[in-house]
DNA sequence: AGGGGTTAGATTAACGATAAACTAAATAAA
DNA sequence: TTTATTTAGTTTATCGTTAATCTAACCCCT
């Protein structure tokens, strides 16, 4: 095991100090053109590789950002991770990656393992702490953090987000203008917050159009295959076949389940049940029927929310950042 | 801005030593029961959170492992990236996330990054660094590494793979046994060391079945739906559309965008063309046709590789990681 | 009573870098 | 010529931990 090399072994080797050999590398500081090409050059030499574990501790500063991932599987998010991590590394920073699955505990957990490693940043993709209990545990760590995706609760929190009511109005109301009164609704649970914000564009956008609420066909279930499935499973047992016109989903994937049960039970789609979701993941333009849904920006998110924050955290501003960005609808053949 | 709390808060707080307190928090060495209640109680209290850098520099261990990710988009890894952060976070390390986009030197640059981060350990995953002359480079550093999904090309390295061979020629052997006979090859492009296995496999069900390898109905092109889309494209205005009757893609991104092709061409899969892949991504099983193909565990991958890599680190294991993960035929629809 | 072993903690010295303050020489300004 | 300023470095202290050594008190045994 031969001896690592630090600045120390290069400044020894050269007779200068440690310091002259520090400033000589981040070309900070007043070091001549010679000294300083001497000493990149057996640095180069030796394979020197900086400790950023030993300039962290002195500078206060990682160059590493957090990202705690909750609730949902980490397909889903792909384009979100994308985007940070594109951003934050065209800007200097590196990102740790946690996944917190579903679980309120584990979210904590991650956030203070993070903050443990002296993460210059957080970020919160589709949290679990978006409460205004959450709050206080957040702060009390004093890093800059901000939600993703999913905004949290209280006032003043930072966060980029899609505005989910106005996106699934839109759809509400595009479904209904081209001949669909009775839209059936698969809702994601209501564990998740963002669930209520399209419940309301629903509602708004019913009511815009002179349509009865009917809570009896609403439902909620987990952002899963499996459970939009059997949602789709139980609205067709109940109403029967020939009553499901047009089912609107809370989110892609459980879309993808109930167009499984609709596909199976023999129905045309759009021609018996007309469908549409929320999100558009990847592949909605290439499932069995290509998926009319509103486009939810993720990797937009990802990049906006990466230099916001990044933005903050160089600059030390106190300034809100609450950005909301409209959604966009996807026409396709599943309408 | 108040002050941050450290072990010296606390100890002079209490009037003991630093290293009372670090070890009474880390339950090392031998301090009393009361001290070490004392000492918690009063961490809590005053919300102490360790600094991990600190301890780093000291202990040169950081609890972090690297995963570079080079050459394709995240989302076809995330199933990957999930496995390795879940065995990883079992087994109290983070890991950082890093996407080298297809470029060699943003890969080693990323690795270097990781590097003087003081990673414990590093995952390749689908790199581009498998290359004898890349061997250098990495051993360059003194940290343990492993391949993932796509093998290094020198002997020695660890690495967990599929069988890519194995599984093509399943595949093809399958295909030519249930009929066809002519079975037009799509693979991944020559860049990706893997596309050598693949092809591997192909030849060699050829042989077996007593068919003569054809070297101009195979192609290659770079593992997106758009290469996929245009090389279908080709296919069928080279061959007409008649003489196209089966076609297997060396990745399931090209064979989304060939299954769009064949689709828009008015064919019927599998009735007038049978259409095969690998990889088996998540989606394969509701896209516009269900899709036959080879499933390569990714998540498995993960799995299995960070459990080998951490358990390298923690016993210094000198022994080589080799592991060749047999592929299973997943059968669908589209053929 | 004296020696050996344990227990509970304190002291000291790193880990590898950088910030802040300082110095000596060279250059510019008055 | 004298003073001020710049340049090119050095010295010292510190970031927050932990490893290694050391010490004092206590216990047990013969």
């Amino acid at each position: 095991m031969k001896k690592t090399v630090t600045l120390k072994t290069i400044a020894e080797e050269l007779g200068v100090s440690v310091t002259a050999v520090s400033k000589a590398m981040r070309g900070e500081g007043s070091i001549s053109r010679e000294l300083t090409a001497k000493i990149k050059k057996l640095a180069e030499e030796m394979n020197y590789q900086p400790n950023s574990i030993a300039s962290s501790l002195r500078t206060r500063r990682t160059q590493t950002l957090g990202l705690v991932i909750s609730d949902s599987t980490l397909s889903l998010f792909a384009p979100l991770i994308e985007g940070i991590e594109k951003t934050a590394a065209e800007m200097g920073y590196n990102i740790i990656l946690c996944n917190a699955h579903s679980s309120v505990e584990k979210e904590k957990e991650a956030v203070r393992t993070l903050v443990n490693k002296r993460i210059d940043g957080l970020f919160l993709a589709a949290s679990l702490l978006t409460s205004k209990k959450d709050k206080e545990f957040l702060d009390s760590f004093e890093i800059p953090y901000m939600f993703l995706v999913r905004r949290c609760d209280w006032d003043g929190g930072d966060f980029v987000i899609n505005d989910n009511a106005e996106g699934t109005y839109q759809m509400i109301d595009y479904l209904v203008k081209s001949g669909s009164d009775k839209i059936f609704f698969i809702n994601i649970s209501n564990t998740i917050t963002t669930y209520r914000e399209r419940l309301r564009g629903y509602r708004e956008a019913l009511t815009a159009n002179k349509i009865r609420y009917d809570e009896k066909i609403v439902s909620n279930v987990k952002p899963t295959y499996e459970e939009g499935y059997h949602a789709m499973n139980k609205i067709l047992m109940k109403e029967g076949a020939n009553n499901v016109r047009a089912v609107f989903c809370g989110c892609d994937m459980i879309a993808v389940g109930a167009m499984e049960r609709i596909l199976e039970e023999g129905l045309k789609i759009p021609g018996d049940v007309r469908l549409a979701s929320y999100d558009d993941i990847e592949f909605a333009a290439h499932l069995r029927v290509p998926l009319t849904t509103v486009r939810q920006p993720t990797y937009k998110i990802g990049r906006l929310g990466a230099e916001k924050l990044i933005d903050k955290i160089q600059n030390q501003s106190e300034s809100r950042i609450n950005m909301v960005i409209k959604p966009e609808l996807v026409l396709r053949q599943s309408t």
